[in-house]
DNA sequence: CAGTGAGCGAGCTTCCGCTTGACTT
């Protein structure tokens, strides 16, 4: 056994130190933290300075065990977790766990996985900065008081099991404000007025585009202008050019490489960090949660001679990028490849394209600008006010864009800027060869995305690196909001083109509100989000967590005493929470929406036990009748019609083999039931409440086709089935696959059971979970 | 899997941030 004992966060962190350190130091990892609050009860004496009740949580006791081991036979015990806040906690739960001593502990700290740095940090040990550590108890236990005392309010007030906490609900308010801004949107048009200019010489051939820079509000308007157009002449004006640049991003962070692999990629954010951290751990990217942009120096160095290599001299610009976020705790480096040379790697598909967009992100951080010339030509007309513009950009020196382009949230569909522009010269008479003015509509702001709610969440500087996926999952596992696609609809729009001395009009259609993958919240999200902003509006704040954040920062400056922070918080909180225990009132978003003409009763739509319904007859009337909302549907937008549709299923549409056809919506969808048995129907092609019954006789048939194709062979008590994943056998209440070698259709019973048997050997030991991720009931 | 929509009320639920596994379909 070595003297010195080194403790690390991270397992893959531990591997490379030890590389360095050599064999004098053993370099073992504490998996991050090693024990909390204590998850039954608050975990918090508010009576007693916000005591803490730490424990050793179960699946941290083994680790635990052997590292008080390791530190008995060690000599020296160096607590090297991170920089940060977390990490100064992790060390100091460490050093109180293991019992271990003052005159022989260590705590060192470096943020760059060097043998310098880490040399340097053993050379210059501290001990355990308890300033540091009170401002992550001070942030534990609040965040343990907010979620334990708000959620329980909502049990009362709202419906079991919900939660609340600092960081999960301001993300569904974020979701639900947004929301409520498309609903509250109006789509306005205006005319937008674009030109194709030629050359009035018929020797000169060249053509221009332009747009007006004005646009109009009405067709009217337009087609003046237009009747303007056909007698007037157009004169350039003036031409400009300028040159411009452009910059790399900086290297990524957790939330750009979410955003980024989102927009290009599609990824979700848990799918990047699946990735981010299988590549991590084979040693290829430095580590994938962290919020600094910071490169090390031999980062710097290498990507500058992957560039010159690579591109030439003049393509390098070397850079040192600040970190934006205030509460960037730069305890990592930005991620980056390990070694900057290797632009590809082995691996899987996905590995290979998220690692590829790592390497080029990096190196384009350290690469020259982008040259730009920008060219503007303005157009005269000779019998209007208005004028039409053109602009140009070329590209004359690439810069950083030979590697890397980042991607943009919105898809701007406007801004037409074409590349070289005919060289042309003020006073010079341009002919028009057409002119059109398009009616656009003005788009509600967007959705969120996975990745743009992170984005937004970071810029609010609410929630870290190691929490955003995770954020997500919570609020979609709670079901206060849901990520959907919508189809979209059709909306029609007039064009109006001047080509020679006419001008037609035409209606043209477009589809509009696609939806792909965003976030929606649900009537259950918008009631808790309403209640807790109505009642704890301080905590819903966005400006919340920066305000406390300050208060951590003083707390770890030694400016204040972390139990004062927490009682001065607390006492107001607390008193908040009683007096809405007691006062305020139960909600379950009930809305009338106005009288069935057939019952003459009143229709009311509502949250019941399992979710969002209408109702027709009040509470106490013994003939009431219900029906579930269809999904996409929404209590706060529901008309009556809408309502009173949905009463119309289930419907009976005809008779098959002298059985009763019935066409619905279930949870799962529409489908059609036939001889009890159910055949979905199929998306974006039947509808319940139009289908045939012809329609849906062809599904049954289809069905049974299908059920037919499924069962290959039977054996007494086994079967050969065609599942989704392919073809399997089944036996007792158990699937088990076939080789790809062995065609299924040629099993005969002994070759399954032996398959059975062979399977059954390999089972894997049962291993009790239960993570917090599995929040599903 | 394609329903229910209350009801006695017991007993449970819940937070945020550090880390990796071990589940399979």
């Amino acid at each position: 056994m070595q003297d010195n004992l080194v403790i690390v966060e991270s397992p893959a962190k531990a591997k490379t130190i030890e590389k360095l350190l050599g064999k004098d130091y053993f370099v073992t990892s504490s998996y991050g933290h090693i024990r909390d609050l204590a998850k039954k009860g608050l975990g918090v004496d508010v009576n007693n300075n916000f005591k803490p009740e730490y424990i050793v949580s179960s699946d941290k006791r083994k680790l635990v065990d052997e590292l008080k081991k390791l530190s008995k036979q060690a000599k020296t015990i160096w607590l090297a977790s991170d920089e940060d806040r977390e990490g100064e906690a992790i060390a100091w739960h460490l050093q109180n766990v293991l019992n271990l001593n003052d005159n022989n502990t260590k705590r060192i700290t470096f943020h760059e996985i060097t043998k310098d740095a880490i040399q340097n940090a053993i050379k210059n040990p501290r001990t355990v900065d308890l300033n540091l550590v009170n401002a992550q108890q001070a942030r534990r236990i609040l965040d343990r008081l907010v979620g334990f005392e708000l959620s329980p309010v909502l049990w009362k007030k709202v419906k079991s099991s919900l939660s609340a906490g600092r960081v999960q609900s301001v993300a569904v308010r974020l979701v639900v404000e947004r929301e409520r801004e498309i609903m509250d949107f109006k789509s306005e048009s205006t005319y937008k007025v674009a030109a194709i200019f030629i050359s009035a010489n018929k020797n000169e051939k060249f053509q221009l585009k332009a747009t007006l820079t004005s646009d109009f509000k009405t067709e009217k308007e337009a087609n003046d202008f237009l009747e303007r157009c056909k007698d007037a002449i157009f004169t350039v004006e003036n031409t400009d050019k300028k040159p411009s640049k452009k910059s790399p991003s900086a290297p990524f962070t957790t939330s750009t490489l979410q955003q980024e692999a989102s927009r290009k990629f599609r990824f979700s954010v848990a799918q990047t960090m699946r990735i981010a951290q299988q590549l991590y751990e084979r040693g290829l990217i430095t580590y994938m949660r962290t919020d600094s942009t910071n490169l090390s120096t031999l980062a710097l160095n290498t990507a500058k001679q992957t560039i010159k290599n690579l591109f030439g001299e003049k393509y390098i610009k070397t850079r040192q990028y600040k970190t934006k976020s205030k509460s960037a705790q730069e305890a990592h480096e930005a991620i980056r490849p390990t070694y900057l040379q290797n632009m590809e790697i082995e691996g899987s598909a996905q590995e290979k394209k998220l690692y590829n967009l790592i390497w080029k992100r990096t190196i384009a951080s350290q690469m020259a600008d982008a040259e730009l010339e920008k060219t503007i030509i303005n157009i005269n007309i000779s019998n209007n006010k208005e004028r039409f513009q053109a602009t140009g950009e070329i590209i004359t020196f690439d810069g950083f864009l030979k590697v890397y382009m980042e991607s943009n949230d919105e898809d701007n569909e406007n801004t037409e800027t074409s590349g070289l522009l005919p060289a042309l010269v003020a006073g010079q008479v341009i002919v028009r060869k057409e002119i059109t003015a398009t009616q656009r509509f003005s788009q509600h702001p967007p959705r969120y995305t996975e990745a743009s709610l992170v984005k937004k969440l970071e810029e609010l500087g609410i929630g870290r690196p190691s929490t955003y996926a995770p954020t997500i999952s919570t609020i979609i596992a709670r079901e206060y909001v849901s990520k959907e696609d919508r189809a979209g609809t059709e909306r029609n729009y007039t064009k109006l083109v001047l080509k020679s001395n006419d001008i037609k009009s035409e209606k043209l259609t477009e589809t509009v509100g696609v939806e792909k993958s965003k976030f929606f919240p649900s009537d259950i999200g918008i009631v808790v989000n309403d209640f807790l902003t109505e009642n704890f509006p301080a905590i819903l704040n966005y400006q919340f967590t920066a305000k406390i954040e300050e208060y951590f920062d003083k707390i770890a400056d030694g400016k204040l005493d972390w139990t004062v922070m927490l009682n001065n918080f607390y006492k107001p909180f607390h008193e908040k929470v009683d007096d809405s225990l007691e006062n305020s009132q139960t909600t379950n978003a009930e809305r009338i929406l106005g009288i069935d003409p057939k019952s003459g009763k009143q229709v009311l739509a509502r949250i019941a036990r399992f979710g969002p319904i209408v109702q027709i007859g009040e509470n106490d009337d013994p003939e009431k009748k219900f029906s579930s909302l269809n999904k996409g549907q929404l209590i706060e937008t529901l008309t009556l019609d809408e309502a009173l549709k949905l009463f119309e299923l289930p419907r009976t549409i005809g008779k098959y083999e002298n059985m009763d056809v019935v066409a619905s919506t279930g949870r799962f969808g529409p489908y059609v039931l036939h001889n009890s048995k159910f055949i979905s129907m199929k998306k974006d092609v039947d509808d319940p409440y139009t289908i045939t019954i012809e329609r849906a006789i062809e599904l049954i048939e289809e069905k049974r086709k299908k059920d037919t194709e499924k069962h290959i062979a039977k054996f007494d008590d086994i079967e050969v089935l065609n599942g989704f994943y392919g073809p399997y056998i089944a036996y007792g209440g158990k699937n088990y696959k076939i080789p790809k070698s062995q065609d299924p259709k040629m099993l005969t019973r002994d070759d399954c059971l032996a398959l059975i048997e062979a399977q059954k050997n390999k089972e894997p030991k049962s291993k009790t979970k239960t993570r917090k991720t599995a929040i599903k009931k």
